[in-house]
DNA sequence: TAACATTTTTACCGGCTGGTCAAATATTCA
DNA sequence: TGAATATTTGACCAGCCGGTAAAAATGTTA
């Protein structure tokens, strides 16, 4: 509960290709240091401003204003404002789903579910901007991660649902279908980043005050993992 | 199940204030019916455009290109976009409410949250514009309606927490806290509209099937009512 | 230091943006 | 009918949009 939600993810995916004014297929020599940290200065500011304004509403000026740089500048690393939606999002994308590749098969299926929660509500609090980028990019019809989608997320749940099928067929849960109750979990874990305004509106909570994803996580837990409803 | 979720809704609120061109706090004359019928095809445009692109990704063009009129047409009867936006907003929160509003302390907890449930689920299916719309205007942080969500949805919510709680006091629920519930419930029955094309790609459903609806439901009823895992 | 490659900047473009204006047209009603 | 009112249209605008071209500045390396 002390470290960060970082701590546990893959530090992999680090050695992405593309070199400057690039988009195709051609081989890239190796990167510069500018190139590198320039590069990461730009997904920066995109994380930014993507998740504020959504794909549509970003402009490659802000873009440009919040990483300090001239917009041509920006445009000499990624030669599009798709470009760089799509490589933040294929890069952020290993990062949000490594809570659900830690499940694993031999644990116990309370414990396994309980940390999974845990693990993303705790990107809830910490990463929301990556949280709304995903909800931004998925509303809109998942219209440039729709392939990554179709396969890797795809093959990931049905992975991890045949994990949860597993317990249901030990008799260790109740029998239902794996699949939903990773959507529930997706659902109410990424709500509190998402909705962050809403909640906050609801609960009366300053914009610095997390104190509502203690009882959040309780309620979850028990939700998912006890009974709710008594008779 | 038959009918549709609109037969459950207030039908109030059609006397909406506001006459063309204006937007501020004047006195306005009685609609004309060319008044009546334009403004309706204005909204069902903008909902439209703006579920699909966002506030600020929607353009005046698209809507009034989606309504059939000329941009200035469109502008003599909502003085700018941001009016178009809020009217829309505005007149369809009680539409969003609705199902909570009819959450009745004097019913059966277990009857009452499985009705809640099951119609917040029909809206997702038979609404998702709407859905969406508001998933997109809270994601930006609700600055056209954060007003209305710190006014009415919170003592909405408030009176409608005292019920649950009240169930809680009297046994019929576990102990837990009442407001995150209702968040759990917004979460997991919006996911399927506002996450359509995610949960589409895991499942691989095409656009027009409909049928995980209703393992959608069992599983959320399962959740919320029953106990999901066993010892 | 000189040749070379990388990076940054300045100036610019055509198209779209939200929005205005005045004139033209349609509707209402005395 | 005809005057008053309500509606629609076409022409237009300043500013922003994503993106380009080429020169200038900077960094790298022999």
């Amino acid at each position: 509960m002390s470290d960060t939600i970082k701590d546990l993810m893959p530090a992999a995916a680090q050695t992405a290709v593309g070199g400057p004014g690039d988009g195709d297929g051609m081989p890239h020599k190796q990167k510069t240091r500018i190139q590198i940290t320039n590069e990461a200065k730009i997904l920066e500011a995109a994380l930014d401003v993507f998740s504020r304004d959504g794909f549509r509403g970003a402009t490659l000026d802000r873009i440009a204003s919040a990483a300090k740089m001239s917009k041509p500048n920006l445009l000499y690393y990624f030669s599009s404002k798709e470009d760089i939606h799509i490589a933040l999002l294929t890069k952020l994308l290993d990062v949000w789903l490594a809570p659900l590749r830690n499940l694993r098969a031999d644990g116990d299926p309370r414990e396994e579910l309980s940390l999974y929660i845990q693990h993303k509500l705790q990107m809830s609090r910490e990463l929301p901007r990556e949280s709304r980028l995903f909800a931004n990019e998925v509303l809109r019809g998942a219209q440039h991660i729709g392939p990554l989608l179709k396969e890797d997320l795809h093959d990931l749940v049905d992975e991890k649902a045949a994990i949860i099928q597993s317990w249901i067929d030990a008799g260790k849960l109740a029998p239902c279908d794996p699949r939903h109750v990773i959507f529930a979990i997706w659902a109410t874990t990424q709500h509190y980043a998402d909705f962050d305004a809403q909640i906050r509106s609801v609960l009366r909570r300053d914009d610095d005050d997390q104190s509502h994803y203690a009882d959040a996580q309780q309620l979850l837990t028990t939700l998912f993992l006890g009974q709710l409803v008594r008779d």
